[in-house]
Parts: structure tokens; sequence; C-alpha cells
DNA sequence: ACGGCACGGGG
DNA sequence: GTGTACGTGCCGT
């Protein structure tokens, strides 16, 4: 019989593996001894002594074998250490640090995960076909079109009894299962959904804040009910730690996970790469990375192509460098001399353009890492001294003899891409599948080049993240050059794109770039008309601020209001209103006429806050804190509506957005100033004035090259509001 | 004037 | 089990 690998975990008890596998007929438990190993470094002759000294504290399963140790680098003699308790692991490793000897960095494969380490050493992964029993591998990771089999699954929704934030306190009002409605007495509710889940028994159960609340409150719920629930296939959950920390240039708070065993619980709130690609997205993503499809659904992408890296060294004879670094040395590097406007080459002309080219490359950054083999181990190798293939600008010598680990990684990557997005294209009943499979990767590429400017990331240099941005302000500038020489006017040029205006041949200026760079030049689209705009202190064109619309009506906008998820949803209604006003323009002199007429739209939405009508909940503001409330040192309105939080009794963790209606901006009491979301009633009084500043600044953000900044409509309004007064009077 | 604070990008 | 640094604009003191 065979079947796929839905699940798989350590069991800490057992120290076994155990791994569920969904068969056409249903799902199998296998269990399976395994013992993971890690290896040390050192002088021949302290091998010896320290496998003596390992016996002595009864580690006796020992040998030496032969390794590569760094990337790149030939095999060498290390000590293979066998631990048969999986909670040892750690503990080994430090007890054989603190030996001294031995020193930091020569320790093995000790952080790696257990599910990882099994896949690897049976040659299955995550979703992948697997014969029964015994779990051999009928599959290959580098299959495009593989066969998945149909999951089961139930969408829970669950209502609490309280107003405001719900805490586990609050009694269940009831449970939605699908569509079905299970209500009652709390404990009937329970049973009821117990019954139903074992009935059912779905492959996926798919939540809301399952991870941050549901989860944990069914299960405090049940206890309540001198009852237990159990939502696996098997006893017990696997829950992580919640915690918050600092990525992607902010602080995010991530949930603790509810892992169920043999059954896949996705929480659509706390897995971007469900919320980016859907499920196929983490099944592509679970093959490829080999780690099983519930702990992906919780990694970030650069976790994921972190995976891959180790499962690519690994197969060609690495062990991997124990990461030992903890959170504290988690700072920024205060000397890195980057320059990381690497991809800014043209400053955007500000104002309205008609019938503009946008050109992007494919993948740009990952290509580069393909195309010029960039990898921490080719940079500056020592094998090709001279080597004639170096970076523009810096000068650094990549190797000629070795394909990198990163690009050995990305090649299939960029290639399954490229062919999902065709095989798309192509139509039919799985067009939507293999959308959300190139969507998974192309987040996957993303994440990658930051990855190896990242001083935690395993297989991360410096002199990489800038050898790819010195190649990336080479490509587009010869680029843009070679569209100069064609008769095009540049208006903007940015990463990995260039906004052209002329009447040449764009297509065939692609296919020169193509050529020429060897990386293939998309044409994004042609636009009827493109606003640049400037940055509001100099003037001069801001770098990613910009609005048009696309022939066929299509409206693109970055940078600005609508786009910022602090940006209450009036604020993007008006921008939305106005902007679809704008739209009817087709081309640079229309979009100006309408102008004028667009301020009604501002005057309209003016008109409707100091009526006192907007509903409260297009008010709301929404900021994500980076901190926790003491530790902010200036008052504002997050801070105040913090406070109302916790003189409530409610924390909120950095990374966690607060949420708040503004009834007074001038106020200093937090109770005047603002009212926190969960404390609203839906008709408290509301800051007009206050809102129809943010709607001002709204609409000067897209106004401003056009003789309408923020200071010009506040003026505009005043006389508008005097001279209403005046005709009131008379 | 200046520091504190939050956000975007990529499709 | 976590991309960087930077440009940008608003707010409070």
């Amino acid at each position: 019989m065979n079947g796929w690998v839905l699940d798989c975990y350590a069991d800490m008890a057992e120290n076994r593996m155990v791994t569920w596998v969904r068969t056409n007929h249903g799902v199998e438990r296998v269990v399976e001894d395994f013992v993971p190993r890690i290896y040390v470094q050192a002088p021949k002759d302290r091998l010896e002594k320290l496998r003596g000294d390992l016996a002595l504290i009864g580690v006796d399963d020992t040998s030496v074998v032969r390794r590569r140790t760094g990337l790149g680098e030939r095999e060498r003699e290390v000590l293979s250490v066998a631990v048969r308790d999986y909670s040892a692991i750690q503990p080994l490793a430090v007890t054989i640090d603190s030996w001294g000897d031995y020193r930091r960095n020569l320790l093995y494969d000790v952080d790696l995960r257990m599910d990882q380490r099994y896949f690897l050493r049976k040659g299955i992964f995550g979703m992948g076909l697997v014969e029964l029993p015994g779990l051999r591998s009928l599959d290959s990771n580098l299959r495009i079109d593989y066969p998945i089999p149909s999951l089961s699954s139930i969408e829970l929704r669950v209502q609490t009894k309280g107003v405001g934030i719900p805490t586990f306190d609050d009694p269940i009002t009831s449970v939605e299962v699908n569509d079905i409605v299970l209500d009652g007495p709390e404990g009937s509710i329970l049973e009821q959904l117990q019954d139903l889940v074992r009935a059912e028994d779905p492959d996926i159960i798919y939540t809301a804040k399952g991870d941050s609340f549901y989860l944990p409150y069914l299960r405090k719920r049940a206890a309540e009910n001198g009852m237990e629930l159990e939502l696996g296939r098997e006893r017990g959950e696997r829950t992580s730690r919640g915690k918050s920390f600092f990525t992607y240039g902010r602080i995010v708070y991530k949930p603790p996970g509810h892992k169920l065993r043999g059954r896949v619980h996705i929480d659509r709130e706390s897995s971007f790469t469900f919320r980016e690609s859907g499920l196929h997205g983490l099944i592509e993503l679970s093959r490829l990375s080999m780690i099983p499809l519930q702990d992906v659904s919780r990694l970030s992408p650069g976790s994921a192509i972190s995976a891959m890296q180790v499962n690519e060294a690994v197969r060609t004879g690495h062990v991997i460098l124990w990461k030992k670094n903890r959170p504290e040395d988690f700072k920024t590097a205060g000397a890195l001399i980057v320059s990381d406007r690497g991809g800014f080459i043209y400053e955007p002309r500000v104002g309205v353009h008609d019938g503009v080219w946008e050109v992007d490359f494919f993948s740009l950054y990952p290509s580069i890492m393909v195309a010029h083999n960039i990898s921490p181990e080719t940079v500056m190798c020592s094998c090709c001294p001279r080597s004639s293939h170096t970076v523009p600008e810096l000068g650094y010598r990549i190797c000629e003899k070795r394909t990198g680990l990163v690009p050995r990684v990305l090649v299939p990557i960029l290639n399954r891409r490229r062919a999902y997005k065709e095989l798309k294209k192509q139509g039919g009943h799985k067009g939507d599948m293999y959308d959300q499979r190139a969507k998974a990767l192309k987040w996957v590429l993303v994440t990658c080049f930051g990855y190896t400017g990242y001083r935690n990331a395993r297989f991360g240099r410096i002199e990489c993240h800038e050898s790819i941005t010195a190649f990336g302000r080479d490509i587009l500038m010869r680029s843009a050059d070679i569209a100069e020489r064609r008769g095009f006017e540049v208006l903007h040029g940015i990463v990995d794109s260039l906004w052209l205006k002329g009447d040449g041949n764009i297509r065939s200026y692609c296919e020169e770039i193509g050529r020429e760079i060897g990386i293939p030049l998309n044409l994004e689209g042609r636009y009827e008309w493109i606003v640049f705009l400037p940055n509001i202190s100099t003037g001069v064109g801001a770098l990613n601020r910009y609005y048009g619309k696309f022939e066929g009506g299509e409206l693109k906008v970055r940078g600005i209001a609508v786009r910022r998820k602090d940006t209450p949803t009036l604020v993007e209604d008006l921008q939305h209103d106005m902007l679809k006003h704008l739209s009817a323009a087709g081309d640079a002199p229309e979009f100006e006429e309408l102008i004028p007429s667009s301020l009604e739209v501002l005057d309209r939405h003016a008109e409707e806050v100091r009526s006192g009508t907007v509903s409260r909940d297009r008010l709301v503001m929404r900021k994500s804190i980076s901190r926790k409330l003491e530790e902010y040192v200036q008052f504002n309105d997050s801070v105040a509506a913090l406070r109302q939080l916790r003189d409530r009794g409610f924390e909120l963790q950095p990374g966690q957005s607060v949420e708040y209606l503004i009834m007074d901006s001038k106020s200093r009491s937090s109770w005047q100033r603002v009212r926190a979301a969960p404390f609203l009633d839906g008709d408290e009084r509301y800051d007009a004035e206050r809102y129809v500043d943010l709607a001002l600044r709204g609409a000067a953000e897209l106004l401003s090259p056009f003789g309408w900044n923020y200071q010009q409509l506040r003026d505009r309004d005043d006389r508008r509001r005097s001279k209403h007064r005046q005709e009131r009077c008379l």
C-alpha cells in the first residue's frame, strides 16, 4: 500500500519517530526507531581522547567518519556520536563544548529539526509518496507534476460569551464546524464537537486564531467541564512558546503554535505561506523543504529556504555547524557598510506621465545568484585567486571551478516557478493550484536574497549580499543605457524595474536585454498615465510612491496610504474613491482636467465626517506596537489605548496591534483621548476635525504634484467652511 | 528642530 | 527557528 507523508514528529518519551501516512483508504500511523547523531571535529589524537571521555559518561556508540565540515571543503575525519535520548542532544553538545579542547564552532548537526533529520536519513519528505510498511520513498521532490491525495478538512469557528476581548473565562456560546452549529450547554457543545471530529476524521482543521486563542481556549473550557477535548488523531498537542522577535526591520509577535498529532491544524492567521499561497503553496514548500505540512505552515519563507539549503548540504556530504547564537547577539552589525541604495539608479520625474512602459526582470536577485554563481563558499574562494569572473565595483573574485550551494538550491526553484507560471497560462482546471505553487516559490526567492545578508543565517555572508546588489546595479544601468539608445526616455528605475516612455519597439528591447543580460526582462504593461510623487520635504521624486492606470483599466499603487496597514478605512475609502474618479482619464491632459472635480470626493468625505454619522469601525486606527507599554517614552494615541487596555487587565505583546478610535486627539487623558476598540459601544463622539485632517492628508498625498499639498487643501477647506457659515447666516 | 515611532517593498 | 538597511512622514516635546 502507498500513501503520502502527512505528519511526522518525535515521540520524546519513547525516543521514536511517529509518521502519519495518508493512503487512499485512510491514515496509517507508523512508529520507527531512529537514533540521531551529532558530530565533533578535533585533531586526530584528541578525537580518540574524546571517544574515551564520552564512553565514561555512557555515550558509547561513536565512530570516526568522513564528512565535509564547511561548504566547499574536502571531507575530513569527525567523530559521529549517537544520541539515543532525543532530549539529550542539546545538553550533550553543551557538555562536549564545555570540555574545552573542542572549542566553539566544532560541533555539528546539533540544532537540526528531528523531522528533517529523520526524513533525510530515510530519503522521504513532507507530502511525499511512500510505500507501506517501511516508508520507502516512491517519490522525488524535484517532480513538478506530482500526485497528491485529496485531503479532507473542516473549518472550526468558536463564539464566546462576553463583550470586548474574549478571555479564557468566557464560556462558549457556540461552535461551528463547517456549516453545522453546535450549541446548548457548554459541556454538551464540547461533547458534540468531540463526536463530530471523531466521525468526520478530517486531515486538516482550519481555524482563524486557533494558535493565538481558540485551541488553548477550547482546551481550558474542556478542563473547566471536567473533560479532555482531543482534536488530533492521537492524544496531546505539540505546543510551542509564543514570542516577540525582531525581523524584517520590525518587531512581530508570533503566537504559540498549537500543532495536533496526525492531523494538520492550519491557523489561517498565523500562517504567512497559507495566506499568500494557500494549501498548494504549503504542500509545495513541504515537499521542497522536507518539513511536515503542519510545521511548514508556521515557518517563514526564509526558514523554508534555509531548510532547503541544509538538505542540499547534507545530501552532498556536509555536517551542519551548530549555530549557538542566542537572541542577545541579535543586533544589527554596526559596521555594515552596504550601499543598500543598490537598486536606485534614476530619480523618478515627479508628476503625471502618459504612454509609459514598465518592464521588470524575472526574479532578478535569485537569477543573479545563479547566473554569477554567488554563494558563501564561491565569493572570494581560495581555489580561484586569479578568477576572471569578478563582481562589478567591488572586484571580488568568484569561483570558476564549482557551483555553489546557494545556486544549486535556487536553480530548481527558479525552474519550477517558471514552469508553474507557464502551466497556469495554459489554463485548465489545475490553474489555481499551479498559481498557488508559483506564489509560494516567489516568496522563497524574494527572501533568499535578504537571507544572504542576515547575520544569523546558516549560509549567509555579507559579501554575497554586496555582490548581488552590485551586479543588480550594473544590470539595471546597462538596461537603462540600452533603452536610451533605443530612443526611450527613462522616467524611473529601481532594483529590478524600469519605467520607459517613447515610441521604440518595447518587445524587441526586452528580447535584446534578455539576450544581453541572460535574465528574462518581462513587459509588466503600458500605463495610460502614471504619477510619480515627490518627497514631501525635498520635493524630489520619492523612490517608492506612485500610482498609475494600466491600459485595460487596472490601477497600480505603491507606497501611499491605501497600501499601509495603519490607514483607517475612512482614508482608504477616500483615496480609493479619488483614484476611481481619476481613473476615468485616458492620458495626462485628461488626468489634469479631472483634478478639480476629484476634490469634490474629498469634500463629500469631510462633510460626512463632520456630520458625526461615520460608522465607528471606519474610523478605527490600527498600529502595531514595537515594545511594552512601560518602555514607551513618548505619550501618543497608541500608548493611550495600551494604558486603557491595561487598566482592564489586558496586556499586548510587542508585535501585536492596538486598535482605537480617536475621541479627542489633544487630550492628555488616556480615556478622553482615545477609546480602545474592544471597549467601543459604537456611538462614541469622535474627533471629527482630527479625521478631516487625516482625510486632507490622504488627498494631498495624491495631489501634491498638482498644486494641492496639505496646507493648500487645508486653506481651501477653511475658505469653504467660512463661506458656508456666511451663507447660513444670510 | 529633533527624536520617537511605524511602515513599505515583492506579486 | 527569526531577511537587511533605508526612505518616508507624522507626532510629541
